[in-house]
DNA sequence: TATTGTTATACTCTATAACTATA
DNA sequence: TATAGTTATAGAGTATAACAATA
């Protein structure tokens, strides 16, 4: 049963949230951890995390981008992104080849393999924000990234 | 100046992300990701990281309120509160007192000295939210938080 | 038997410094 | 002199297992 906390006997039933759950930055965060839970879980499948499928994706829609683009696109330091590369080369879903103007410079691309897998993998991303649409109606998702798209595009 | 990319030349002028962009859980990342950083900012001078500001927020606002309640309150796991309430207190801005009716639990209290900086800190945060009008209106910001909160309390 | 708080520890993520090869 | 990519490494954040005290 719920009751009153007092200042005699200290003692809270239900907590309240409301002083941080005015903030956006706390709201942003939890509404990405929410979703990215899901994400990990549909991905696990073609064993890609996020920013896995992020980078495989810019990959096969930008042929021939560098790791430097991938880097200020993503807002991913350099040497995290090294590792990520080398294992998706590894597992046959991507190449590297020379640049064309640039010797300092690598490009990247998506192998065949990689792009069936991507497709699939971008299918069930797709599903997943389907599924959303049992919490948010169509419109009020458009809504949404419209405006997460002005916070952080400033 | 801007090139077409071709087959002959892989060689990307322009990235074209939007294969990510229309995923919530991206968008939702980097809009909090922004917020939090200028938060990081504002929160400097009170030494007090986003975490910190809402475990200590939530104490101001719920004397008594036991770790186990912060914790399912904010999805932090029970080891890795333990230091930030040590910390907390070692600086003289919380107390821990016996809780009323169950010996294995502690009720955690703001002192004097905590409670004018998280009234300074609020402000803080307040002026923030206040700030993200420039690029949010009022009405917009309001709409966006209800959404987020859609989001992740399902 | 379950729960609160704790310690120790491992794993992941993110950040910094320094190096090479090329521009 | 600056930039692309890399290595090594440090730090922060997050996770699991196991324990003592209490319910």
């Amino acid at each position: 049963m719920a009751r009153k906390a007092s200042p005699a006997e200290p003692f809270i039933d239900e907590v309240d949230a409301s002083s941080i759950e005015t903030l956006l930055g706390y709201n942003a965060r939890r509404a990405a951890l929410a979703v990215i839970d899901v994400f990990l879980l549909r991905m696990a499948p073609y064993k890609l995390r996020p920013v896995d499928f992020s980078v495989a994706s810019l990959i096969v829609h930008n042929p021939g981008i560098t790791s430097r683009q991938l880097c200020s696109t993503l807002g991913i330091l350099p040497p995290n992104l090294v590792g990520m590369i080398n294992a998706l080369e590894k597992r046959g879903l991507i190449g590297k080849r020379a640049h064309p103007s640039d010797g300092r410079a690598t490009g990247l691309h998506a192998t065949a393999q990689g792009e069936v897998l991507l497709r699939q993998a971008e299918g069930a991303a797709r599903a997943l924000e389907d599924e959303l649409a049992t919490q948010l109606t169509a419109a009020e998702r458009k809504t949404l990234i419209r405006l997460l798209k002005k916070v952080y595009q400033s």
